[in-house]
DNA sequence: TTGTAGGCGTTATCAA
DNA sequence: TTGATAACGCCTACAA
């Protein structure tokens, strides 16, 4: 059932029946041959072709969503806000998953390109890999220039709209939160070595517990994956150099769970034995016991900030120099892990 | 940058072009031609139209997935592997999310039809409500009627393909398993009446329960919502109720974390005070303790067989009143929430 | 092997 | 207000 069945069956032009069903910004169509086309289409059971729309506008109805992983919560909270949000502006989803490989989002912006989705919003972690970053950079400049407009969360690739989360504010926060409760000795589960956020995160928190006077000696930094397996393998790296840190903080929440499995593994009982921190503030966290001191980040907010931010300033903004950026507040949020210490 | 940009400045016609770029099943292409279409095309950095090629083509290369909310780890995890299978498909997975709503189901697989999605993969949890339930079956069936496939994962809906979940297999079986293990006193907080997988789970348990001479009194037996708001809730309810059964059974995971919590608010300890049971196995139960014993569903492999499903099948097979039913197998997996009692 | 031309389902321009 | 008709970008018989 095309349009042209429609009209047929109406007994109008196609033209009219075109304007009738899904509007014309200029003409309007007479009362009569309105609900006559209406009718028609009903009982045809006729359904627009939104890719013969997407061909005659000139412009499809869809964002792209690109995350390393939609089953971890990280990326499922934001992909919540995002598809939320996108549900809002009438807009569908196209869900690309890398699997964990940075280089994949290379092609999958180019074959959100190809599907000529409107926008692009970009939800991986950030590696300071400079191939990949200036592949990846490369591709959102040939996909701004065709028209879409791009939105990274996190870590900002130069020349695109970012929703900026203030992981640095947020790690120097939790530096002074746990020093104030009496922190001094601490180690760090850093992620990869090249995991940018990882890094910032990490960075920020080791500035500030040294302005406090409390160090973090080199070898107490620790990397690994930036997940569940990862946290747990560095923990027990950590654990089996024999090093007891009175806290441990992991850039993520999921590596911080990665690792308060290795500790019960190994019979250490947080926070008695060792204390912990992660950063995210994922839904998982609601369950867990003890409670887990973290940073929270808005994330279901930060998904769908990114889908207003790329609506709203459009391709131009970025091409013209001038990407915008978007910051989100992070917040300590103190539990159980990390109670005072006397 | 179109085809014909790419033929102009190669060269050569519209038609060869084509076939250079994006191949043909029965024409080939001089090796030279060929170079020389593919030089310009990089040169132009042209990015093939995928909607002109699915208006072109007849199809598209997207699949719709529905899901009750992104967010839920049981959706989230099932979307994974809905996503692999398709990326592996070499097609696109356009997100619905209902947030909740059962009537927005509809509207979705409308829109996804608009889309001319391929196939489309419902995720949601089914209902026991004869207007929301006949008005899916028939947008699906004017779905399939326009050519496309459609798969329910677990509660089929008539007529359509379905991944069916060994719900009441594993209800029965974490039935046998809790009464070996010397439980008697049961209560079961089965989400809302009218969700038919928390029905066919509580029924099945409650059938096997009552088989091996551990009745679950009707009073036992408490509705909510099937998140986790709606597990705290109803074990709330259940406590304020005076109830100190042996242990509690929810009918989802997520409901189960809930009640936990509303254990935990309450004083109680799992298992010291009551033992507790979920389905589902989700992710998150990796970091919860004590250990939920639960009925593992492989929600990844559920989501993988969906998509199998719906691309070898495709939609004749439903239509034809033979829609096709793939059984997903359950297993008990029993942890520390519910330990032998003595 | 290459090119010509018609068609896919809509929208939008331009007359009437 | 309505109706022809040319795009939109690509694929694919059909011819050459």
């Amino acid at each position: 059932m095309t349009l042209s069945d429609v009209a047929r069956e109406a007994g109008v032009s196609l033209a009219t029946a075109s304007r009738a069903i899904n509007g014309s910004p200029t003409r309007t169509v007479g009362p009569e041959l309105r609900t006559r086309v209406l009718a028609a289409a009903e009982r045809l059971r006729y359904s627009p072709d939104a890719n013969a729309q997407a061909m005659a506008r000139g412009r499809t109805t869809s964002v792209g969503l690109v995350v390393h992983d939609i089953a971890d919560p990280y990326f499922s909270t934001i992909a919540r806000g995002v598809a939320h949000a996108a549900g809002r502006a009438g807009l569908q989803v196209i869900l690309a998953s890398t699997e964990q490989d940075p280089l994949r989002e290379v092609e999958l912006v180019g074959l959100l390109r190809r599907q000529r989705a409107r926008a692009i919003v970009i939800a991986g972690w950030r590696y300071d890999d400079e191939a990949s970053t200036s592949a990846l950079r490369a591709a959102l400049d040939e996909y701004v220039a065709s028209g879409g407009a791009a939105a990274v969360v996190g870590q900002p690739v130069p020349g695109t709209h970012t929703v900026r989360v203030a992981d640095a504010d947020g790690a120097r926060a939790l530096a002074r939160a746990v020093v104030e409760r009496g922190y001094r000795d601490v180690a760090v589960l850093g992620g990869p070595a090249e995991h940018l956020t990882g890094r910032e995160r990490r960075e920020a928190f080791c500035a500030e517990l040294e302005a406090l006077g409390a160090r973090v000696p080199a070898e107490r930094v620790l990397t690994g994956g930036p997940d569940h397996a990862g946290g747990a393998e560095a923990m027990a790296r950590l654990l089996a150099s024999g090093a007891r840190p009175q806290l441990v903080f992991a850039v993520t929440d999921v590596m911080a769970l990665g690792a308060l499995a290795a500790c019960r593994a190994a019979g250490l009982v947080v926070p008695d034995d060792l204390a912990l921190a992660g950063f995210g503030d994922i839904t998982t966290l609601r369950d867990v016991v003890p409670g887990l001191t973290t940073v929270r980040i808005p994330l279901e907010e930060v998904g769908a900030a990114a889908v207003r931010l790329v609506l709203e300033a459009g391709p131009d903004a970025a091409v013209a120099g001038a990407p915008r950026v978007v910051e989100v507040a992070t917040e300590v949020v103190l539990r159980e892990s990390t109670p005072p210490r006397t």
